[in-house]
RNA sequence: GUGGGCGUAGCUCAGUUGGUUAGAGCGCCUGGUUGUGGUCCAGGAGGUCGGGGGUUCGAGUCCCCUCGUUCACCCCA
């Protein structure tokens, strides 16, 4: 291969289209599904101070190591990062502006992540996602929940599985806490049956041990306690009236005792979508959970919040893993064909855009048969050939691509006509 | 950050134990007489074999480094 001067970055990609139109799709039919359950959609930077994302825990590979930060060209320098995420963006723009709650959010973009790059996994990847700040009712949890079963559910996927947890309440008294050390407590006795790497583990942050799939941890984590033993009363009548919501409108979940989500803000309510449709390990196609105390962290008022974050990449190989949500169509209806110069193309086209018929034409003066070629190519369920005999008698011949009957029609017609064979 | 696989035309790939001007299919371009695509036929363009260094009379083929990619760990969407 040539060695061209420059490649997109490491863990990055240009994607053209008709996969660009299929990812475009899915982002708009997100918007819809969100829309009808009453999110409007919050645009946040794409970077923010490094702080904000600070805030998501010391302990999570994601503030530690995996953020692409720099500084601004200020006095003095300002220190930013590109989004890893956006729930801190989405908290943040709550603590600054104060919108009446419950705030009903939804949001689409890129995030970065400086990560080892794999199938599903990328350094500038897509989510879309909803939060919803200001109530803690658990009926919150669950239209939320609902709410991406739906969106699955509306691309054609049929085999994501919802596994749900609760981590309890955070907090100094918080049954987290207790957990916490009912957890650690255990896995130090345990701890020369574990890897090495969970041993390491097991001192930054004994919860993320539950997440570890090294066969050598398997029995340890089995015998674990459970985090559902230990939740506080609050915390475990919020629960149940999730599973109660979810039950109500016949949501299937799995309860996941040991779904521990990577980033650190995370209380009570957790959960996680999976397609087994996909191979290997990047298989989560979306989670989200609680985070009751992340706005305050942030500086703004106790507020409760509950939101999802769904990977675009990733649902789009899980639909090509069960064969939906095809690529949608990207072409246009008419092909415009000219060889007397191209400038009658030109004034075609115009007219039938200005209609709202999506036409194109050939550049470069070539032949009929080069043009109509092009027109094939195109999608075109028609072209619009203009030569010499069609501009003298100020007709144009109206060719069908798909059966190729073709018919002389005035120019001044041609858009009704075509208004007309469209609606067939 | 750690380990394994891979890296030949735009795409998918062949390239014998290192040996003459590096191939195929698809795609693209131009033709197949006088204005017509999608099928068929014939031509054509396009590669310093990811990049750099080394071994050798000679390397796409061997060695080292590097970049990218892929799979796994880690982590997560």
């Amino acid at each position: 291969m040539a060695a061209p001067n420059f490649r997109a970055p490491k863990g990055t990609r240009d994607i053209f289209p008709p996969e660009s139109t299929r990812l475009r799709a899915l982002i708009d039919e997100f918007a819809v599904v969100a829309a009808r359950s009453g999110f409007g959609e919050v645009i946040s930077p794409i970077f923010e101070d490094l702080g904000v994302f600070r805030r998501l825990g010391e302990s999570t590979d994601v503030v530690t190591k995996e953020m692409f930060d720099f500084f601004d060209k200020g006095t003095p320098p300002q220190r930013l990062a590109l989004r890893p995420e956006l729930t801190a963006s989405i908290c943040r723009a709550y603590a600054e502006h104060r919108p009446v709650p419950p705030w009903k959010v939804w949001y689409e973009g890129p995030q970065f992540r400086y990560e080892q790059p794999q199938a599903g996994r990328y350094r500038q990847f897509t989510q879309v996602g909803v939060e919803v700040l200001g109530t803690d009712d658990p009926q919150a949890d669950v239209d939320v929940i609902v709410l991406a079963a739906g969106f699955f559910e509306s691309l054609g996927l049929r085999q994501v599985e919802l596994a749900l947890n609760s981590l309890g309440s955070s907090g100094h008294q918080g049954s987290r806490v207790a957990y916490e050390q009912a957890l650690r407590s255990y896995l130090v006795a345990h701890a020369n049956d574990l890897s090495a790497q969970s041993q390491v583990t097991l001192e930054r942050n004994p919860l993320r041990v539950l997440d570890s799939k090294r066969s050598q941890d398997r029995e340890v984590i089995a015998g674990a306690p459970v985090m559902v033993d230990y939740l506080d009363a609050e915390s475990a009548a919020h629960f149940s009236a999730v599973r109660a919501g979810l039950e109500a409108v016949g949501v299937a979940y799995e309860i996941s005792p040991r779904l521990v989500r990577g980033l650190d803000y995370y209380t009570r309510t957790t959960f996680e979508f999976a397609a087994p449709g996909l191979t290997g390990a990047q298989n989560a196609v979306g989670g989200g959970g609680r985070f009751d105390g992340l706005v305050e962290a942030l500086g703004g008022p106790a507020t409760a919040g509950i939101g999802f974050a769904l990977g675009v990449d990733r649902i789009l190989l899980a639909c090509d893993a069960e064969g939906v949500f095809d690529t949608p169509f990207c072409g246009v209806d008419v092909f415009v064909v000219d060889v007397t110069g191209g400038t009658e193309a030109l004034k075609v086209c115009t007219d039938l855009r200005q209609a709202g018929i999506a036409a194109d034409r050939g550049y470069g003066g070539r032949s009929m048969k080069a043009q109509m070629k092009l027109a094939n190519r195109s999608g075109a369920d028609f072209a619009v050939i203009i030569g010499e005999d069609e501009l003298r008698s100020g007709e144009v011949t109206l060719r069908h691509l798909g059966d190729g009957t073709q018919q002389r029609v005035a120019r001044a017609a041609l858009v009704n006509q075509l208004g007309k064979k469209r609606a067939l």
